[in-house]
DNA sequence: AATGAATGAGTGTTCATTCAT
DNA sequence: TATGAATGAACACTCATTCAT
């Protein structure tokens, strides 16, 4: 009886499962996202991964097991990645838009591999699937806060906070999953720039808008460049704070 | 030399091939959307069509064939069913609505070939990815003429129009793409209304709500009722007219 | 219980049947000969001659029946040449020369389907195969008689006829087999008077040999030429009788 | 970019490939010449082989890299097993009975596989016939090095050495392609020793012919006796010298 | 723990043959 | 008589998975 979310191994070194799963999975995810699941081979994640084939099955019970904790990587990326971009972060406004701006450069640097999540899901054994989508959940609420504490402050109208969350999760998947079209009109910057003046800003009471213009003052940057490497673009956001 | 489009037909007779493609891509979709592509067997396609493996062949080259021409009539559907929903609509806020509500009616009726478009499109030929791009993008066309239109006539407040029309797109997808999770919280109706509060009614100008409002009133039925057989549905919706 | 021989058609009309099978039989070998038995197809058949799939199963039992036929064909076409182009030559190395001579340009006109003979006999059913043989048998039993006759005549030492008809019909049919290599060396005409060169005239006695030198200088022609156009040797065959 | 002479595997241990590849070739060879290669499967050679079909697919890319490989095994054979049988035979027209003699054992123990080389060469990627010819052209010229050292000892008379050569390649290759005729009237010995009286014997000088004479007397044994098995005659010739 | 050779069930595709019209 | 759509058995080839070393 095998619990949905457990993936045996045959090694018991805890710290060597640990990092031969990780090295194995970048090779996954690198290679589902480009191939899609079906088309890539364990042999050729073995290849990638720099291991043999039998190795990975020491590793991992099935192929449906590297799906699942491929999927399981990139999804928790997502949940893990957005809050320390938050820190500091007062104002709920803010707060709302930085969030929306972290959620969207996460997905341009895991730009296939969220390709992949939409590709591939439905590839999982439905059992996981269940656990996949809790991840995505998860991550669904750290937005949910953001709207309901903008709610709460007063910065903007009541509206359905659930709804307009799956709004906010549509328009950073977009930039993903509709990339071939959106990159010839936007920059990142300038992408999730307009997306906040369509699906926050309308929002927003009076007193919203004017934390929204005073941010605006601040971090104009982020609005106006071109699309940088993401190296330069990390190392300029850390020099920032 | 063959064009990327074309789907070549051992079979002459167009009025044979018209039909016996239409009894196979049912089937095809019916299981790619349940299924997944690469785990749907030829084998399966004909025993669900009621044809042999080899009476495939006469009517598609290939595998790829089979899924490009899927998914072209899936999207087709969309731009095809779209128009006369809108038929002696005059109102621009009200198209924009009908418009919304037509889409998101069409994608409830083909939620799994909806999830299909987005799982198997990258699984085409490259070449053949693009003109399904294509009929996406005609389809987005039929909303941007409608958001235009609010705009020009002064309901609605000049926005970036293109980017607004990939955000009613990702809100209908959105109802097949996370109906796991929204159909616990909204019938499509419900979905539809409170949709048009959060990405229509904040981005109108006082008189463009106004028309809204007078809308509303007129056609509050659609906004209440719990999901309707798709057969009743139609029924009403000619009987209104 | 099938006689190995007997092609049975569905079709009663002789007449028809002839010239159908004629039809047919002309597009097999052209295909045969080109792409091989196996992978020419049926439909290949039918295309090629002009006629529909189910028409060949009218008058043929299935393809075996085309390869056989065919290759009869090609045999039979050995046995009726040769004589007509004997008749009127008197002198028996006269008549071993001309037979060489015959038998290799109709191998030059049939290039293909003689190498086709090689390759697909052993695809024949195996009681056909014999038959196929003794049409062979029967074309060698033609330069067996001119063998004899010079031996007979004293005009060529005595010698294993039997083994020297195979050498002739292995030097005949290497025009064909070994064309690759050979037409780089040699036209037609310059290979059989070479031949003759090897394998008949160190055979001769001093008679003989009076009589092949007297031949030369009257036929001189055919030794010298370039290879000509198929219709133009025929031509002048003509006007030389 | 791949060589048409390069057959890839998948396995890289260059021991176990030659012995796989021996081990399935072994029974490609006979299977092809028994069934021809079209009706030979996959599966019957990895039957005859004793491994899975699998495991045929390690070591070549495809059914035709088998049929490469096994049509050079054959041609390479010819060139491999000539020379030795040369060594230590001095003069020029003994040492070209000998070849014949060589050439016409080894023709005569691969029989099925030589007519296998006739029949499917042409079944053969167009760019791998050209290497298979190469490897018949390679065997023919230690042929031809025997006729022209014969014929610069004064041994035989000055003849186009070329064009018989391929007259002796075609003596030698129709002990196999004409053996259901030639099999009545010969064994082996005969053939050989009939052959050379026909194709050697009567393009000799005086010279030539008293070696011969000579040589005759010496190896009188290989022209009477009935075909033995290849082993003890073998065993006979190494004994006698 | 790690390798990679070996397996064989399963897939897309072909094509000789049939048969309703 | 002639058509060509329809059939389905058969094949080449793939690849997840196992296991001896």
């Amino acid at each position: 009886m095998k619990l949905p979310g457990h993936v045996a191994s045959v090694v018991t070194d805890a710290r060597l499962v640990e990092e031969r799963r990780g090295q194995i999975l970048r090779a996954a995810v690198k290679l589902f996202s480009d191939n899609g699941y079906y088309t890539t081979t364990i042999s050729q994640i073995a290849r990638e991964a720099g291991v043999s084939t039998g190795l990975i099955y020491q590793y991992f019970g099935d192929k449906d097991d590297i799906l699942f904790l491929s999927l399981k990587l990139v999804l928790e990326t997502y949940e893990k990645e957005i809050p320390p971009r938050l820190e500091g972060v007062k104002h709920p406004v803010e707060r709302l838009c930085m969030a929306l701006w972290a959620y969207c450069t996460i997905v341009d640097r895991l730009r296939e591999a969220t390709v992949l999540a939409y590709r591939s899901t439905k590839s999982l054994r439905a059992d996981r699937r269940a656990l996949v989508k809790e991840d995505e959940s998860r991550t669904n609420r750290l937005l949910q806060a953001c709207v309901r504490a903008c709610i709460a402050g007063g910065y903007m109208h009541p509206v359905n906070e659930y709804l307009l969350v799956y709004q906010y999760v549509a328009f950073c998947h977009a930039w993903a999953l509709k990339h071939w079209a959106l990159r010839a009109r936007f920059n990142l910057g300038k992408y999730v720039a307009e997306g906040i003046g369509l699906l926050v800003e309308p929002l927003l009471t009076a007193k919203g808008r004017t934390a929204l213009a005073a941010m605006r003052r601040r971090t104009a940057d982020f609005t106006r460049e071109a699309k940088p490497p993401a190296r330069s673009r990390r190392a300029r956001r850390s020099s920032a704070h």
